[in-house]
DNA sequence: TCATTATGCAACTAAAAAGTTGCGTATTTG
DNA sequence: CAAATACGCAACTTTTTAGTTGCATAATGA
């Protein structure tokens, strides 16, 4: 290995989960992401419906979660259909759970400091 | 039953999960976070040595987090130290979980569907 | 004690996000 | 075809968020 070739596995996450995170972070949006996880793509007038809010607004909203890769649009017709998208969702998870375990490792490593210490 | 006390389990969501997502949305937010996951508690100042940014800002973030219950503070001497609280990760991943799990039915019906259909 | 370190508060600027309105254009449907 | 529906684009206002700066104060340490 001369010119340092990548340098793979350098303990930082080379992904920035924040875009995920942002995206549900809003109480629309996430209204909306949970809606569609019943399997049932919804037009941009039918969700509109029961957010309490313009059309337009509902279409920017839905342009951040697709931007995010968690809702899917396509057109069918005059009206375009958007669609839970689970892969960015099961990364999300993923990165939470990795969260959580270092988390859970390192009340492990205190437990075991204290007992030896107790010892 | 007769005044409809409470009206419990009416399937809409309780709490709003967007405050968490939100607070997580935020690249500098998150490394703080993530970094606080190794269960070592950090000052302020420890905290702004490595985001490139006023130490103002830095306590700007570490409040929001903590309004979210992401992380818990508690002064010693002349240094506010910040920690790290699972209690809110572990909510936020259960929702998460949720989600992905009416996701996964709604798949499985709509197989069980096809495959009806297809005998 | 005096300088240093760690922090808080308040006012401010700048930039991004949320939401609206107006208008134009496809697509249905009666 | 004409009306209604579903949508897109662009400009705009409003509100929030992110971040800075200046100043004051409490705790430490030589």
């Amino acid at each position: 290995m001369q010119k340092a070739e990548k340098n793979t596995d350098n303990g930082k996450q080379d992904r920035d989960f924040s875009v995920l995170f942002a995206a549900l972070g809003d109480p629309t949006r996430l209204a909306i992401f949970d809606r569609l996880a019943d399997g049932r793509p919804r037009s941009i007038s039918a969700l509109s419906d029961d957010a309490d809010m313009t059309r337009q607004a509902v279409t920017k909203h839905l342009r951040v979660l697709e931007a995010a890769g968690l809702v899917q649009n396509h057109r069918v017709g005059r009206e375009s259909q958007y669609a839970f998208c689970p892969d960015q969702l099961a990364d999300a998870r993923a990165y939470l759970d990795q969260v959580a375990g270092r988390w859970e490792s390192a009340l492990m490593r205190l437990k075991t400091f204290v007992e030896d210490d107790e010892a």
